[in-house]
Parts: structure tokens; C-alpha cells; sequence
DNA sequence: GTTGACATACGAATCACTTCGTATGATACT
DNA sequence: AGTATCATACGAAGTGATTCGTATGTCAAC
């Protein structure tokens, strides 16, 4: 991935592929110990791998733990709207161009979508027209 | 176990970062030597550091070349639309949990289309729509 | 046939990501 | 206190991607 600056303050970097698994899970379940994403994630590889994951997480500021209890309890940092923007916009750069149209394209190639998220993307498309007529 | 049939070419697996952005000038520009991807790229890297990306390439199966002349002529080797579906599908799987709904907005939210791809976004849908309407 | 300007081939260093072994600390039960 | 259990911390190995130096090959012009 293009991760540029290795300063530890502000902007946190993308998420690895590992990485973005544990998030997805701190999406789904919410604040979680690492046994509970462990377990979550199906065994695949060895506890400590993961609580080190985890813990690297948290150096780099994808996630926020609170060490209260015995086992810390983490959370995902920033919203998963937020990380799946940048996450989509990285993609865009790097390999369609930056052409939403041929993501959108790709996508609903690779993994069709509903009936009723047809109709939501829809409705997004509404409101995306609405907001570039106002501005 | 119903295997897959194995065909003599190897099915060639997802371009990494760096893969990608030569992927991406042999679409933009087609057919091209090491050195045309390497200007193209902008000098980020050594010359023989895009030589020895594409040759690793070429092993892949992510690339094919033609070996006629002086400077071997590289091209890609799938379709742009085919990989950037694969790219896509992998993504969604990976940081989407398989929503392309969500990967659309993260899309359009990272990158706003032109009312021209919005319009053209929708006529997708619409073919989609159809294709769900006939099955 | 020697030279100069290019090309490819390839080994090795570096870097990031991921994994795991093991040390160590805290808690609860007897 | 002693011990079993479960937690975190951390070093280091394994893997794969990326970079580069350098060896070697080819061609054209002199």
C-alpha cells in the first residue's frame, strides 16, 4: 500500500489486509478483547499473532483500547464509513484511474447486488446529483 | 471435489501496489517498452527496478511481451475490465463484507463523479436491473 | 574489432506484514 | 503462599514485495 509519511501523530495509514479484517470485525461486533476478535475471526492463526496485530493497531492509531479491565477492550477508531472511503479512494487512484464510474462498474461485476441495494444505490445517486446541483 | 480444470496458463494472481500502476500505463498507453512504462511511471525508482517488476510480471502471467525486437514490447495480459473486476471483487470482500452498496458510496464519497458518470452509473443499474428482471 | 549506448538477467539488500515462541504480570482459588 | 489460568509484551523468524548494483548481451557507427 502507499503509505507515505511514518510520522506517529495524526493521520492514520491505511489498514493492512490483516488489519481490515480486525476492523471489520470491531465494526460488527463493537468494542471487543482480542479473544473476542480472535474467535470472531476463525482460527487461522495463533492468538498472540492476533493480539499482536492488535497491538500494532494501536500504535499506528487504527484503534483505540481501553485498558480498564484485565483484558483490554478495543474499538475501531474511526467510523468504517470513514475507513471504507479511504480505503475505495486509495483503490481509485491506484488501479481504476480514478474513474468512479468503472468501480462501480467493477463491483457490482464481481458481486452483484440486490434488488432493494439497487434501489438504495439509487437513492444515492439522487442525492449525489442534488448536492453537485447546489454547490 | 469438483476440481477446477487446469488449463496449461496459470491463473494469474492479484497485481500488488507497484504491479498495478504499470497495469494501469499498459491499459492507458497499450503495448509498451520498459522504458515507456518506466517514464510514464515518473521516476520514482531506478530504471531496473520497473525492468525487474515487469519481468517478475511476465512470470505471473500478469503480462505478456513480445521478444521480436531489440526491447522486448510488453502488454497486459487480461482485459482491463476483467482485472479491475477481480480488484474489485477481492476488495469487497475483504473491507466491504460483500456490501457493493457500501462500496459504491465509499466510491462516490472519495470521489465525485461527473453528472456524465452519474448518467452513466444509472444505465449500468438499469442493465443490471434487467439482467436480475430475466434469471 | 573496438567503442558507446542501449538493452535484459539476476543476485542480494531492504522493507513491511505476519506469525509465533516465550517471558512476564495479574487474578482467583485452594 | 502456591499454583493454575489467562492476560499482555516483545523479540525474532518467515514471507513476499520492492529496490538496486552489476554482469552480460546486442547493435550500429566508426
Amino acid at each position: 500500500m502507499a503509505s507515505r509519511s511514518r510520522s506517529k501523530e495524526p493521520v492514520p495509514p491505511l489498514p493492512t489486509d490483516a488489519e481490515t479484517a480486525i476492523l471489520a470485525v470491531l465494526w460488527r461486533q463493537g468494542a471487543s478483547t482480542v479473544r473476542e476478535v480472535h474467535e470472531a475471526l476463525g482460527k487461522g492463526s495463533g492468538y498472540t499473532s492476533t493480539l499482536k496485530l492488535m497491538q500494532l493497531m494501536f500504535g499506528k492509531g487504527l484503534v483505540a483500547r481501553n485498558e480498564r479491565y484485565r483484558s483490554h477492550v478495543y474499538e475501531a477508531r474511526a467510523p468504517k464509513e470513514q475507513t471504507q472511503r479511504q480505503i475505495a479512494g486509495d483503490l481509485l487512484k491506484r488501479a481504476f484511474e480514478g474513474s468512479a464510474k468503472s468501480l462501480v462498474l467493477g463491483a457490482l461485476a464481481a458481486q452483484p447486488a440486490s434488488g432493494k441495494d439497487l434501489a438504495e444505490i439509487r437513492s444515492l445517486l439522487d442525492e449525489f446529483e442534488e448536492r453537485r446541483g447546489r454547490k
